[in-house]
DNA sequence: GAGTCTATCTCGGAA
DNA sequence: TTCCGAGGTAGACTC
């Protein structure tokens, strides 16, 4: 029996069920009227409303309202959930350690109650990352130009990291900016702090922003510092090698 | 009847009340193994495992696994979702227009099917967020320090919105850069680019970071820098004044 | 609609 | 453990 469901419990029903699920690891699934406060890293109260509650086995514990992705309240892994009775109500809390925080739920009427031992051993297989990108522009460097050939990457400078250093076939260095979205002034200026660095000791620096797109006052910005920019989408194999590094390479 | 519940359902009994609860708009809920694939800003698969289902009467549709808070998959509200048969198998799919996204979810078997006609017209009230640190220190600036002045707020630059800019009881000027939670390297960075800014035109400015805590490194590179540091906790009241402006305090 | 910024961001990886 | 940066970030807000 992986599933154990109860329709319009009573608290007590309500209570063992929840306490149940908990315990067994369970995946625990609530429909009920519910208020909640939560103090931690902020201080939150929400009044009462007819919500989804999930308990995780890993410890989640989620406070869902009718609309939005995000939940209303939650806490993360690893924290610790319970149900007790109190003055004749139903509540739930979760608590979490470093930082030190508390979720309690008062439940006020539980429409469905529920747990499920659910198995799940698979892992999301995503393409599409900047990192992959990355790896693409290692193993075919013509996609930035004719010529250009890969020095490093993430190369350490002061403002932070260049995702990849290389050269042209002049010889003139090249720092290549990635984004795996629409590129926003913000990666402009933050190529633009790199190639800045670099001119100090020598012109001749090219800045290159990689991107499947860039927004129109990205672009004014890129051409007034003289930048260049290529359109390149980022790669859509589910199955990208992992840890492709420049040693294979050079 | 708030709610509609079935254990165990056929695939048809399943497709009938999917689809008869997206269509009265209703919280769905579905424990079920499934497997998933999305297209759209990226790419991804999800082999079969035990998972939670929902979607929301705003259409938005999340697949949770049993652990971490986020859906491994889901889309946003305004999505389009719906049930259907194919070859035997049962599988919801939901779309996105702009950007075009897609996401398909197979349902090898479903454990629990229920719908819930949710009502809920609260919003969270939460307190210690940036905004509320800045209504504070315009409203009893002797946090920053004694003679503080605030001239402007939002107040905006061409690296971005300094958070507030004032005098100290000398007349000169002070750029103050908000944190609700530990400040790291990336708020000194940006205290930074501000105040060099406003430094290329005069000198004397100071530049100062206001949050709850501080990371080592940042703090390191805040004295390298000549810039400072306040600690001030984010306000706990829920209830703080909205719109609070400069123009009742100039 | 596009761009910008905050978040109890979450999550993963590295030092 | 702490810290940093990416994300299909989401969501709120401005222009």
């Amino acid at each position: 029996m992986k599933c154990k469901v109860s329709e319009n419990p009573s608290i007590k029903e309500a209570y063992r069920l929840i306490e149940d699920g908990i315990r067994k690891r369970a995946l625990v699934v609530i429909l009920a009227c519910c208020s909640a406060s939560y103090e931690g890293r902020a201080r939150s109260r929400l009044d009462a409303g007819e919500r989804l509650i999930v308990i995780k086995p890993d410890g989640t514990f989620m406070v869902h309202q009718d609309r939005k992705v995000d939940p209303v309240n939650w806490q993360p892994p690893k924290s610790r959930s319970r149900a007790y009775i109190k003055r004749g109500s139903l509540y739930l809390e979760s608590i979490r350690r470093d930082p030190e925080e508390r979720l309690e739920v008062e439940i006020h009427e539980a429409h469905l109650v529920s747990y499920y031992l659910a198995r799940d051993v698979h892992d999301l297989m995503v393409a599409g990352h900047e990192n992959d990108m990355g790896d693409m522009i290692i193993m075919h460097p013509h996609l930035i130009e004719k010529g250009f050939r890969p020095v490093a990457r993430e190369y350490a400078v002061t403002s932070g990291f260049i995702d990849i250093l290389g050269k042209d076939e002049n010889g003139s260095l090249m720092i290549i900016e990635l984004k795996s979205r629409k590129a926003g002034v913000s990666a402009v200026k933050q190529l633009k702090r790199y190639v800045d660095e670099f001119r100090e000791d020598r012109v001749g620096v090219r800045g290159v922003l990689v991107a499947p797109s860039i927004t129109h006052d990205a672009m004014e910005m890129l051409e007034e510092e003289g930048l260049e920019f290529r359109e390149i989408e980022p790669p859509r194999e589910l199955r990208s090698n992992r840890g492709v590094t420049l040693d294979n390479f050079l």
